[in-house]
DNA sequence: AGCACGCCGACT
DNA sequence: GTCGGCGTGCTC
């Protein structure tokens, strides 16, 4: 036999070497990773970014943590790893960060890790960028173009052949002539940062009194380096981003990264500007609307470590950096913050658990923060730092409370005399008026006043909101839109259709009859020409091109308006009666947002609330500034309504996404399976509504994505009560009313 | 999540 | 006779 063939035999038949195998994250609900078989020669440890053959296709991975413990998979089905990235592994930090959020929320780990690679080629790293350089020697010709060219490029620096031609003045191809003579030399430069690196130094705030106590206070904590929660509480106007940025700077000192999060809609260019005031350089940003290409390269850049800030929406936070040492939630309060497909989850609150788990501090912060933020301070598992009064001239705006009993509008009209006369002085001073209804369109209901016929929804029910500016009746629940007719659909008759309650457009005619030489601005989403249009109305307001706005809750977040010295709530009890466990909670948040758009440039302003329910606990906190006393009883409420018995709640099911939720669902179908009164409801995500000093013991899970699988579940419930004590998932997208 | 397979209704 | 709806199952 020759060495050729014994090599052949060797090949065909020596027992083949045993390939090592990884699990690997792969970006599907897979419910734990997948095997992989790792080439000879590859290099790959826990956290490596691969890509990895998935049925017909190639996806993205992430090397996980544990070893060969592959659960017998089939050694034929493995596959071997396609490539690895040249990017830096994810740090065990945020795997286990990755893990835990996956348990918590009951979603698959390869979605959550799916969120961490949002950025569809970021993973190998940014090409080199083509430049010049100037090596001496003259051109041939030198013409007064070229004469400017190597003017320019003589200071030694390296150029892009474009920035160079631009710095120049001239076309590219003078550049090109140059280059073709030898005069410059090819070299390749590392990519230019997104952003410049923010300076801690830059621009240090002059704080004063309590903003500065308050930044000590901060600072100190941030200081331990170790993890930690502060929530910072205080009134609109108090200084809260000027000591959050103090925390910022020390971090920055630290040599550590920062993620500020913020509501999307906060994430406006006057924030980042206030950013680059205080540190010298923007930050970088992160939210869903980025152009493709920055996104790969702030990912790329959080995760290498060269980006320093980011600000961004909730998304931001599973960003994998290199070494994160500080996380600011803004808004603490705001729903923006929770997500609700997917994976579901509250930023706010995994924040905390990434704080927990990197060992570093998060930093809440609000004007009106979440019952549950409250409760932890209250039991000081969070400090808080309190800022009860505004910074510099800027005073609060005086609140009273308009009895609509008393104080009855005029037949047809929604403004009572009080409200309206405020109005009228405030104009005639010169100042603005802010009329704030949190409905859109002209009426929220229209009826034919000869047969009752009311302009239903034909695809969800709900009532159909009259646009008299656009002469459609619109659904706010699915979009559904029509033309208003002029007859009743139902009996004929014609003009006889009455529209009911009010909307933003109504109350601007209503303004328009009382105060017709105002020039009055109507703001809510349905404005047309987008953002931009919107920006524009806004700036114009701010200089002073409008006397009355009346706005829906658009006009309640960021925008300063200087001149506004009177904020009208035309109907202050909008929202506490619809059964959402948050509805006082919202309204005190929203309205105390609203009122604080007066006042913020020391001129004396007023806010006055109609309400027929002047008694209420939310009314009381809002004019009185009290909000500690509302938020003891609301937290008292929450336990009656949230513990068992849950007998008075209404008969829902909606789902339960995160396992504070799941747990308080559990108890609710157990009391009410037997009598199939109802279930209990929570939103997602809102588990710490539940876990405010909620005690919990069961976990009941419903597997399956199909509502087959959860209708048949609930009906074993509903029949028998739950059976095992294991974890419930309970995932609803069908009219619960189904199933009873 | 994707994607293939497979089984029943209206069509070139 | 086929095209295509979506219910079901599979991916290391």
């Amino acid at each position: 036999m020759s060495n050729d063939s014994s090599d052949l035999f060797g090949a065909l038949f020596a027992a083949p070497a045993v390939a090592r195998t990884v699990p690997v994250l792969v970006p599907m609900p897979a419910p734990r990773p997948y095997s992989y078989a790792v080439p000879e020669g590859m290099a790959v440890e826990p956290g490596s970014v691969v890509q990895v053959p998935l049925g017909p296709r190639q996806v993205i991975g992430v090397v996980w943590d544990g070893g060969d413990e592959d659960g017998g998979v089939d050694p034929k089905k493995l596959r071997p790893i396609t490539r690895v990235f040249d990017c830096p592994p994810l740090a065990k930090e945020m795997r286990n960060f990755i893990d835990w959020v996956s348990t918590y929320t009951l979603s698959p780990p390869g979605h959550v890790a799916r969120m961490a690679l949002r950025a569809p080629a970021a993973f190998d790293p940014e090409p080199m960028v083509e430049g010049l350089r100037f090596i001496g020697g003259s051109p041939e010709r030198l013409t007064p173009a070229r004469a400017k060219v190597l003017e320019i490029a003589s200071d030694g620096i390296s150029w892009t052949r474009n920035g160079l031609a631009h710095a120049a003045g001239v076309s590219t191809s003078v550049v090109d002539g140059l280059i073709g003579q030898g005069i410059f030399e090819t070299i390749f430069l590392a990519p230019p940062p997104i952003v410049a690196k923010p300076d801690p130094g830059f621009a240090a705030a002059r704080l004063e009194g309590p903003q500065r106590q308050a930044a000590e206070d901060l600072v100190a904590e941030i200081r331990k380096a170790e993890f930690s929660v502060s929530l910072i509480d205080g009134v609109t106007g108090s200084g809260k981003t000027e000591v959050y940025f103090e925390a910022i700077a020390e971090t920055l000192k630290q040599g550590r990264q920062v993620l500020i999060l913020l509501p999307e809609i906060a994430l406006t260019a006057s924030f980042l500007e206030r950013f680059q005031d205080r540190f010298g350089a923007k930050p970088a940003e992160w939210h869903s609307d980025l152009a493709p290409r920055t996104r790969e390269r702030v990912w790329r850049q959080a995760v290498t470590g060269d980006v320093r800030v980011v600000a961004g929406a909730r998304s931001a936070l599973f960003l994998p950096f290199e070494d994160l040492g500080l996380i600011i939630v803004d808004e603490e309060h705001d729903p923006a913050y929770k997500q609700e497909d997917r994976v579901f989850y509250n930023a706010r609150d995994m924040a905390v658990v990434r704080g927990r788990i990197g060992d570093f501090p998060v930093v809440l912060v609000s004007a009106t923060p979440s019952v549950e933020s409250q409760v932890n301070g209250q039991s000081g598992r969070y400090s808080t730092i309190h800022l009860p009064t505004r910074f510099g001239d800027a005073a609060m705006p005086d609140l009273h409370l308009v009895d609509m009993r008393r104080h009855a509008p005029e037949r047809g009209g929604f403004l009572s005399p009080v409200l309206l006369r405020a109005v009228g002085k405030t104009v005639e001073r010169g100042q603005q008026a802010l009329l704030f209804l949190n409905r859109r369109g002209y009426a929220p209901l229209t009826l034919c006043r000869v047969c009752g016929h009311r302009f239903q929804c034909p695809q969800c029910s709900s009532w159909l909101v009259e646009h008299r500016f656009r002469g459609q009746l619109q659904c706010h629940q699915c979009g559904h839109a029509e033309r208003t007719p002029e007859a009743c659909p139902e009996c004929g008759t014609l003009d006889h259709l009455v529209a009911c309650g009010p909307g933003v457009e109504r109350i601007a005619e209503e303004v328009e009859r009382h105060f017709p030489e105002a020039r009055t601005i109507v703001l809510s989403s349905d404005i047309t020409g987008g953002v931009k249009r919107l920006r524009l109305e806004l700036d114009a307001i701010a200089k002073g091109e409008a006397d009355i706005v009346i706005g829906t809750q658009l006009v309640a977040k960021g925008h300063n308006f200087p001149l506004m010295t009177l904020v009208g709530i035309v109907d202050a009890d909008i929202g506490l009666a619809n059964g959402d466990p948050r509805a006082a909670e919202r309204t005190f948040q929203l309205l105390s947002q609203v009122t604080g758009r007066a006042g913020r440039t020391g001129l004396k302003s007023h806010g006055l609330l109609q309400t027929y329910q002047p008694q209420h606990p939310v009314m009381q906190a809002i004019v009185s500034g009290d909000a500690a006393a509302f938020y003891d009883r609301e937290i008292t409420e929450r336990e009656r309504a949230i513990l068992p018995p849950f007998g008075r709640l209404a008969s829902i099911i909606v789902s339960a996404e995160t396992r504070g939720d799941a747990e308080t669902h559990a108890r609710g179908i157990r009391n009410a399976a037997p009598q199939v009164q109802g279930i209990a409801v929570l939103g997602p995500a809102e588990a710490p509504l539940a876990l405010v000093r909620g005690r919990h013991r069961f976990r009941l899970l419903v597997h399956g994505r199909r509502n087959s699988d959860m209708q048949g579940f609930l009906r074993a419930m509903l029949a028998q009560g739950p059976k095992e004590r294991g974890s419930i998932h309970v995932q609803l997208d069908i009219d619960p009313q189904s199933f009873l």
